[in-house]
DNA sequence: CATATGATCCGCT
DNA sequence: GCGGATCATATGA
């Protein structure tokens, strides 16, 4: 059963609002093989403009390009020699802001999520942002894909969450004072168990 | 050209 | 709880 796709206007807003709202909606993956992944959102932190501890702090550049185009396309990096994460590029165009990605609860293509991660298990799957991109074949070659009118990855509305917890962003050295890192309350496939208040 | 470091994960202790 | 893996990117010489 397809759903319908959150439209543009969605994510045309500052990246601390689209964060939270994300929550309980569904990301979706069709691979090439036609398979159909999804997952429900349960975890999203917000980078906004001036924000220090987004990689657009220091300006554009080729990286970053993409954080600084349409919003509802989606940002991917490489990182840490062997990782790749994915936002959702925010805000007005040419702003660079971004939500990134961190947790999700596999709800369709279970078994393939499982090979892609060579492991099973379903708490470890989608629970960190880098296990994400891997269990649903995420790359460089999805940066800068369009999430409102592509084909290989969207996002789809689902049930709102009860509760939000929020606390500090994972991994930040600087920004760390700000609470932009939203998850469901309670929720057993967020990442990093520890942390956060209603 | 050289170097530092990272929006992480995993296995071991 | 800690450290290693592993390299693209950005920055400075």
């Amino acid at each position: 059963v397809t759903g319908r796709r959150l439209p543009r206007s969605f994510y045309a807003r500052a990246a601390d609002l689209v964060a939270p709202d994300l929550l309980g909606h569904r990301l979706v993956r069709r691979s090439s093989n036609g398979l159909r992944l999804a997952a429900r959102i349960v975890e999203a932190e917000a980078y906004a403009p001036d924000d220090p501890a987004s990689h657009a702090f220091r300006g554009q550049t080729p990286r970053n390009s993409c954080m600084f185009g349409e919003a509802g396309h989606l940002y991917v990096y490489f990182t840490y020699g062997m990782h790749f994460c994915m936002n959702a590029v925010t805000g007005r165009i040419g702003t660079g802001s971004a939500v990134l990605l961190r947790a999700g609860e596999p709800v369709e293509g279970i078994e393939a999520m499982a090979a892609n991660r060579g492991r099973d298990g379903l708490l470890e799957l989608c629970s960190g942002p880098a296990k994400w991109t891997q269990a649903f074949g995420v790359g460089r070659d999805l940066n800068c894909a369009d999430l409102v009118d592509g084909e290989d990855i969207w996002i789809e509305r689902g049930s709102r969450p009860g509760e939000v917890a929020v606390g500090p962003r994972v991994g930040v050295t600087s920004g760390a004072e700000v609470d932009w890192r939203f998850m469901v309350a309670g929720d057993p496939f967020v990442s990093r168990k520890r942390g956060g208040r209603a």
